[in-house]
DNA sequence: TCTGTATGTTTACACTGTCAACATATTGTG
DNA sequence: CACAATATGTTGACAGTGTAAACATACAGA
């Protein structure tokens, strides 16, 4: 609410706004600070009085965008607490929803190398703090696998296999065809649901 | 074998080549026609007596990858012809193995949109013609399925278990810690075996 | 009110992709 | 062989980019 002239009043949110908003319509290539700083009605040197470079920027709109993603999971978790089973399979519906619906954020996240949630080992796997969406995705197999009493070795490669076919899927949804029909996710549940019934029955 | 003095001799091909070895270095961003004339001892403008853009010389770099990721992929499927089971987890170690050393064509293939050599609909799955990898190794698939009688309806979503299985790991590898270890392609290998064999025992 | 600080603008630089005009080598035709 | 057409280079220009320094203005606290 300034005099509106000489400052802005919040350029800072409105860059990032504006920057998300380009990313969708153009991809990260055509994601450009002057074209962002128009947009805002701002100079192109005003940037730099928030966001120290072009990368800092991108990166700031995604870690926007990756809260959400959390906020999303931690719902997830939630509505579906007492059931572990079905938790997962939401979870991986809901992820490939999420990301279908945010492609930039998808390839920011695994297509350039500015950001890497996920540490695997081989035997266990660790994740970025900061990224509390992979975080509890992590717990909520956990959950699962604690559900079933699966032997602690046996947790890295399933967790692998789950995460996988959700995020396999997703991919081909992305860079695959156009169309997206709303039996895409009934899918992936049931891909979902026959992985984790195997490890059940494996256990029984 | 020219003379050695206007005119470079194969500069296409020189073009291609240190431009690959480029995105090796510095990946994408950073990947520039200006300094790829320069290792190649050129002007700046020479490249666009050969590619008409920046994105057509990526383009056909990574369509000459693509070649030699056809040609992987066809020995897989002639070295293990006899074991349709066998081969589809050569295939998908084989998978693996090349997108880990080859991280730019990776990228490349699924985080640009300049590229979608898979369609998948919901019921069929369409590959396109030029991109004779992705072919065979959906003919790769069909094999098993046929060994294992699998039904029609059935087999997109098969395909789709089991190329998200590779694919997803694959990611994890590129995409995670950097150690690479070749207890990972066991691992793959491991994931598929567990997938192919509830197939069958469904089947059975 | 005065002064420091946050937030703008302007100007400048090096770099980018791309194009047009020009130069030189190679190739194919009479 | 001569000469024209063509392929392959070079040079110079242009608009657009990220970024930094110098400068201007508004706001906040003493």
């Amino acid at each position: 609410m300034t005099k509106d002239k000489y400052h802005h009043g919040d350029l800072k949110k409105d860059l990032m706004s504006k920057g998300l908003q380009l990313l969708g319509t153009e991809g990260y290539e055509g994601f450009s600070i002057r074209k962002i700083a128009a947009l805002c009605g701002v100079s192109h040197a005003a940037p730099y009085k928030h966001f120290q470079s072009k990368e800092a920027m991108v990166a700031a709109i995604i870690a926007d965008v990756s809260w959400k993603f959390g906020a999303m999971v931690k719902d997830v978790m939630d509505k579906y607490a007492h059931d572990p089973k079905t938790k997962n399979i939401e979870m991986g519906k809901h992820y490939t929803k999420f990301m279908v619906e945010n492609p930039d954020y998808f390839r920011f996240m695994f297509l350039t190398n500015h950001y890497s949630p996920i540490h695997f080992t081989g035997e266990s796997i660790e994740i970025d703090e900061r990224h509390s969406g992979f975080n509890i995705s992590l717990k909520c197999a956990e959950d699962f696998f604690d559900s079933i009493n699966l032997e602690k070795e046996k947790r890295a490669m399933a967790f692998l296999s789950i995460w996988s076919l959700a995020h396999g899927s997703t991919v081909m949804l992305i860079h695959g065809t156009v169309a997206y029909s709303g039996d895409y996710l009934e899918l992936v549940a049931k891909m979902l649901k026959e992985k984790l019934e195997s490890l059940e029955r494996n256990q029984a």
